[in-house]
DNA sequence: CGAATGTGTGCATAGCTATTCACTCGCCAG
DNA sequence: CTGGCGAGTGAATAGCTATGCACACATTCG
């Protein structure tokens, strides 16, 4: 019908309910000095009319928007699923909203910054690790607190929250060697993600102070189909390995699948492995896999905590240890 | 430093490029009429600043966000994530941002709305299935166009994309029966899920058709632990089902991990299992689970059709089929 | 050479709310 | 009776951009 629809302003509700359009205003402001009987003459037009405040005015003059951009790489990972989850409950909590943000690779840089950056979000939330400096410094110039998850990037906007997982790649090698294992293999995940060479460094370094020789490797992703390959690999040739630790669950559970299928290998009896994330699934009955649970309600805790802290505020990365889950991949007896 | 910093305005590039402020506008507005010499003067300006130009005001005057609000009820069934990621694809490709909003149920009143409106979004999805017509109401009243998947809503505003459920649950039936079927069970998903009610009813109807008693009947949620349960519920008895058809993929799963476990049953030689979402996992090695894919890209394809359509056009509730993707959990000998 | 067209720029304004300032009114204390 | 005070209200304004309108100047055509 008319093309051009106007939701219902203030001035619309003073003038229904015959008094200013500042009285609208304080009507709808706890705390503001109003005369009760004006306020409920002024609730009842408004409500007639379905009037709305709009928030748009106050955040062009306070520039703070009440929203935190969330930016993913995908959702192809339960843990993504996880984290997004937790970031939505913190959130909620504090009166913010989320505007979710995927993109394709850390490229950010094309249109999206400009878009957050237009709609003057109060910050930036990045599940996805930033890898490059050069997106992280186009952030940082706008002067919005980000805050990364499981990178190492710094820059005076930039704060970080990441996983111990150094010394997890340590704790995962120990266990295996404790419960067994002689010929060790690495599972690994995306070459360009932090946490996967954070994770392979520590699980080298753990063999390594243990005495042991340095481990097989295969793989390259954090998917299924990527650990059923590395798998394949590890297991073709002569000299197999015993016991596996995988850049993360997915991968693990691509391990445990092949094993299964093509090599009548089940653990923990012919191997062992331990994953990473601690998904659902690892609880599920062909897994039961031994991961290192992330803590996520702590990751996004301290996310949260780092948000707040006020202007370029120089900060040191924070570190949340992961949990060890022992399950039946892993033991073995 | 200084306690209330603001982002430069065009106004502050203006002055920096000693032009005028709606000279700095037709710089960044692709199509005005500006001088080449004139624009890179700005843009250079602007550039030194590190000036974006505020979305606000523009919304303010035209009510015309670019955000698109989408309702999720959790993130612990992977098929959310996969509408997310579809619909955000779907967005981004039309230059739209996503407001993520997460309810515990649809009892959205509480505030959400008037955020919502708040902000002014441009239109709603909601993924989870609204079963309450007042909270539809209350949305209609906004005149902010609403999608639904799998609801069975109506209203001016409202619009909702469903599965055929009924039909896929007919199929499954037929199938069950044809690969051999004789004592048919229904693994159900939660009482207050529309397309729960209309698979189970499509699955009552094609046994009917053919000739069958009805199916035995347990569950009552779409996660894992609910499938576990029922599976147990229907095996406990003397007579034991040989033929299920689940409420989806992930019940299913529970089904299948614990008739394997408890009762060393595996399908399909002692059982014929369907599920219904057709997740990555469907795949894996433990399931080569039968199931049907709801072909999400058509329904995310059709959901934004829907929501171009103008004002509060009446509109008839579009269906999408379900592909019948068959796998080993249903091939028989 | 005059007129007409076209290009480029500045001025002014709309859009909506929260808030500050000034004002009125009723009431109490001195 | 009057000064003061608190409560309640309205007018005015800031916040930033896009755009319609008017104007200045250059160019082209008859």
């Amino acid at each position: 019908m008319s093309g051009n629809w106007r939701p219902p302003s203030s001035t619309d509700v003073a003038r229904a309910a015959g008094v200013s359009q500042s009285a609208v205003s304080r009507a709808f402001t706890p705390g503001a000095r109003i005369a009760q009987a004006t306020r409920a003459k002024i609730l009842e037009a408004a409500e007639a009319l379905g009037y709305r405040p709009n928030l748009l005015p106050k955040i062009l003059q306070t520039n703070r928007s009440g929203i935190v951009a969330v930016v993913v790489g995908g959702f192809y990972n339960p843990y993504f699923a996880m984290t997004l989850e937790a970031f939505s409950k913190a959130l909620t909590a504090r009166g913010l909203q989320m505007m979710l943000v995927r993109v394709e690779s850390d490229r950010i840089l094309d249109g999206v910054v400009d878009q957050l950056a237009g709609y003057r979000v109060d910050a930036v939330v990045s599940a996805l690790a930033l890898t490059s400096q050069d997106a992280a410094d186009q952030l940082s110039k706008l002067r919005i607190p980000i805050v990364t998850l499981n990178s190492d990037l710094a820059g005076d906007w930039i704060r970080s929250v990441s996983s111990d997982n150094f010394a997890a790649g340590a704790a995962a090698a120990r266990l295996l060697y404790e419960r067994g294992g002689t010929r060790f293999g690495f599972v690994a995940g995306p070459a360009d993600s932090p946490a996967q060479v954070a994770r392979e460094a520590g699980f080298a370094h753990g063999l390594e102070a243990l005495g042991l020789p340095p481990a097989m490797r295969a793989g390259g992703g954090y998917d299924h189909a990527s650990g059923a390959r590395a798998a394949r690999d590890l297991f073709a040739g002569a000299e197999r390995p015993d016991a596996l630790f995988c850049a993360n669950d997915l991968a693990a559970f691509g391990v445990i699948d092949v094993l299964r299928e093509d090599f009548c290998l089940t653990p923990p009896g012919d191997v062992l492995v331990i994953g990473y994330d601690n998904l659902d699934m690892a609880q599920w009955a062909p897994y039961r896999l031994t991961s290192f649970d992330q803590d996520i309600e702590a990751h996004v805790a301290t996310a949260m905590e780092l948000l707040d802290l006020e202007a370029g505020a120089t900060c040191v990365a924070r570190v949340v240890p992961s949990r060890l889950v022992e399950r039946e991949s892993t033991r073995r007896g």
